[in-house]
RNA sequence: UCCGGUGUCGUUCAAUGGCAGGACGGAGGACUUUGAAUCCUCUAAUCGUGGUUCGAAUCCACGCACCGGAACCA
């Protein structure tokens, strides 16, 4: 196994930054499943990541159950997930826990939002609530019962939980802001009475808490650093903040978002997949047909496939449809080097040779491109069994296989020419007498086909697997692709294979990749097909033919990123579109010297547009200021805000000023207002600070000199036309002078330089 | 409609103001006792419009498209 390289993603950034500015010591990450189903491919990319992340910065992953709701969890599910972890090749050490271990301390903290009155019982039954929860454009309304006192809160809570209500008589709710435009904060349930035993608990308890109030305490009890989810939680993070902000805990996670794995032709939902498994579809969890864990391992996945995957579709916020294709691509690749090759036919035509060859066994090496991996003997005789598809009485063109007079090699055996054809009444070929070569090397034959010796081959069963949906982003109501399980009995394999195990891997040479199934046992191995092989002659067959589509015109889905934005808004038509007096505000700063867009911005951020006022009234040139506060400060400002600024008219009217009389570029000028957010200040101070006004002219010519001398490769590529390279050493002096040259003189030295050397020295 | 998020080759992920790059797919070729594998070559993208800047995928503005959000599910 090959060691896993450090993860490049955002995540992965953010866990990076934190360590090395100190905000963790160490990295913790948690893998929290609720055990209500089987994990899937999906949930593989989730324990690539947190597990993954552990392991590259030296952390620790846990594995929580999140398992909060007692109707629908179950110990198989746990058990299973644990299995399939443990499979995928990760390890939580003695960190598995669950938050029904919490629910104690989850009521003490419960009572303590009741007492600091963050929390209050409320009465209102389940419609009740959601009617009160307004819309997404319009505010809920407050629940009558918002107002009871702590004590009244207190003694309800407490009765709640004795069990002397029925289910739905109350709801502990966090007490927020009916009005929140981010709905998750109108005043959500964390506490549901529910008389239903639990896996876990049995009876103690008859209240659960609700998902967001268990999982940022169940994260903050075990200290965890990052708590990844995926992107439908968005909306849900600022509650998680709500929550420990408001709870005694000693540690602060923070929550981070990916987007979820979809994958082409794969239904990748826990509660669908469920269905599947309920109405008898498939035959279970591990149906080879299925993308949970489970089912993959049965269908033949290896655990390096399927992190490999992980890893080559990597983590983004990007909502995408992954090809299956690339699973596949990974799955080969790994099988390639796994599975010894053997001989299988799945359809049998009989051959008979003549003359008998002289050699009744021979040795096949089990991966032919590596001969130290081992051998394996195989009979060969006069009868043999070959595939079926393997001859054709009318061939298409571009055929390389046994045809009528056509000479074929047999894999690993000699050379083989077709000379008569058996058939019976109804003219179905159902033999074939053949001339038998050994091979002296000296014909080039093009088609080679796999073979058994028919006295000696086992019949097994093999089982092969396409997609269970046909459509491209299939949801439950599509129909099961019909053609997504084929059992053939009766298929003739080398005897090499008798005493396998259930999960050996086999590629069959030109078939596909196997693996033996639990249902055979080591004398009668049963096979599943885990992929084929890639088949480069099915795509020229479909080229050629044009009516036989080996591969279904793939469905475009609606273009996410289609172009076809217009309407866009000229500047002076948006001041247009402005009101009134916002109108009014954009003109007279219009009128003073702000370009369109500038007055624009300052239209609606008054804050920046007063600070922009204040330096104009100084003396400040106003499309400069206008310019470097709309476009530059605005956009370094981040969460800070003009409030929250350091320094005002005065010293953004100074920096003007320096630029303006040619004192600092405005590369420059962008670094110390930075510096100004930052730390505060004055221009002048920072500039001198930075040591950083323009560079003299001689000055700027060495370093161009310096730096064309350092980058000699790319001075070649930029005098052998590509002219692009000149932004890259623009870039390079830039960095190297930290921005302080004049970019007016800059850009016709470096062309004197570049050019200089292809006409060295004429006199 | 309100809030949150996302837009880069056909697909997926990079590029953290300085050469738009990798992988998958596709096309072509070499090699081949698996029409496999391997090797080589090619293909093809910054949602739109303005602005800032010497320089914009990246910063600013206005739009557009798509995804998520109104469970006593997670």
């Amino acid at each position: 196994m090959q060691e896993s390289p450090t993860p490049r993603n955002f995540i992965a950034d953010i866990v990076a930054t934190d360590l090395e500015s100190g905000r963790h010591k160490g990295v913790v990450t948690r893998f929290p499943p609720e055990p209500n189903g089987y994990l899937h491919i999906g949930h593989a990319k989730s324990i690539c990541l947190n597990f993954g992340l552990a392991r590259a910065f030296g952390g620790a992953c846990h594995l929580r159950f999140d398992d909060t709701n007692p109707s629908t969890e179950d110990l198989e599910y746990v058990e299973a997930i644990q299995r399939d972890v443990r499979w995928l090749g990760f390890d939580w050490g003695p960190n598995l826990f669950f938050a029904s271990d919490y629910y104690e301390a989850l009521y003490e903290h419960a009572l303590h939002l009741i007492r600091t009155g963050f929390a209050y019982v409320c009465s209102l039954s389940d419609a009740g609530v959601k009617a009160g929860r307004g819309s997404v454009s319009e505010p809920g309304v407050d629940s009558p019962y918002r107002g009871r006192s702590v004590e009244e809160n207190l003694a309800l809570f407490e009765r709640m939980r004795l069990g002397e209500f029925e289910d739905g008589a109350h709801v502990l709710r966090a007490k927020i802001d009916m009005a929140a435009a981010n709905m998750k904060l109108r005043d959500p349930a964390i506490y549901r009475i529910k008389h239903a035993p639990h896996y876990r608990r049995g009876k103690d308890w008859c209240v659960y808490p609700l998902y967001d109030f268990a999982h940022c305490l169940s994260d903050a009890q075990e200290g965890i650093t990052h708590s990844i989810c995926t992107l439908e939680f968005e909306n849900n993070r600022e509650l998680y903040d709500w929550l420990l902000a408001r709870s005694v805990v000693d540690c602060r996670p923070r929550q981070f978002e990916f987007a979820r794995l979809n994958l082409t032709h794969t239904l990748l939902s826990k509660r669908k997949l469920l269905e599947l498994v309920q109405q008898g579809l498939v035959r279970g969890w591990d149906d080879p047909r299925m993308p949970t864990i489970a089912g993959m391992r049965r269908r033949g996945y290896t655990p390096e496939a399927i992190t490999a995957f992980c890893e080559l579709i990597g983590v983004a916020k990007n909502n995408s449809l992954v090809d299956l294709g690339k699973l596949e691509f990974c799955l080969r690749e790994d099988l390639h080097e796994r599975a010894p090759r053997v001989s299988c036919v799945f359809y049998p035509l009989r051959v008979t040779l003549t003359p008998v060859p002289k050699a009744t066994t021979l040795v096949a090496a089990r991966f032919p491109d590596r001969p130290e991996r081992g051998t394996r003997l195989v009979p060969l005789s006069a009868e043999l069994f070959i595939e079926r598809a393997d001859f054709s009485e009318a061939p298409p063109p571009g055929w390389h296989r046994l045809a009528p007079g056509a000479e074929v090699r047999l894999r690993h055996a000699g050379l083989l020419r077709c000379e008569t054809v058996e058939k019976d009444a109804d003219g179905t070929v159902i033999a074939l007498a053949c001339s038998y070569h050994e091979d002296d090397g000296t014909r080039k034959v093009k088609g080679t086909i796999h073979w058994v010796s028919a006295a000696e081959a086992l019949d097994v069963e093999v089982r092969l697997y396409d997609k269970l949906f046909g459509a491209d982003e299939p949801t439950a109501l599509d129909p099961l692709n019909s053609g997504s399980l084929e059992v053939i009995q009766g298929c003739k394999i080398e005897p090499s294979v008798n005493g396998t195990e259930a999960g050996a891997h086999f590629q069959f040479e030109r078939h596909g990749y196997f693996v033996s199934d639990p249902d055979g046992t080591p004398e009668r191995p049963i096979f599943n097909r885990t992929v084929t092989l890639r088949d480069g002659f099915a795509k020229v067959l479909a080229a050629a033919m044009p009516g036989a589509a080996a591969t279904p015109p793939r469905v475009e889905r609606p273009r996410t990123r289609a172009a076809q934005g217009q309407a866009q808004a000229e500047l002076p038509r948006s001041i247009a579109r402005l009101t009134e007096p916002a109108r009014g505000i954009a003109e007279a700063r219009r009128a003073r010297g702000a370009s369109d867009a500038a007055a624009l911005v300052f239209a609606t951020d008054e804050a920046l547009g007063q600070l922009f006022d204040g330096a104009v009234e100084l003396g400040a040139c106003a499309s400069i200021t206008g310019n470097l506060a709309a476009n530059e400060l605005r956009g370094l400002l981040g969460a800070v805000g003009v409030q929250g600024l350091r320094f005002g008219a005065a010293e953004l009217a100074e920096l003007v000023g320096l630029i303006d009389e040619g004192a600092v570029t405005n590369t420059t000028a962008k670094d110390v207002l930075a510096h100004l957010i930052a730390k505060g200040g004055s221009p002048r101070g920072v500039v001198e600070a930075l040591g950083a006004t323009k560079l003299a002219h001689g000055e700027l010519a060495a370093i161009v000199s310096e730096v064309v001398a350092t980058h000699a490769a790319e001075a070649t590529r930029y005098r052998e036309g590509k002219t692009a390279l000149l932004a890259f050493f623009v870039g390079q002096v830039m960095r190297r002078t930290k921005g302080q040259a004049n970019p007016a003189e800059l850009e016709p030295l470096l062309r004197a330089r570049l050019v200089h050397r292809i006409h060295p020295i004429e006199g």
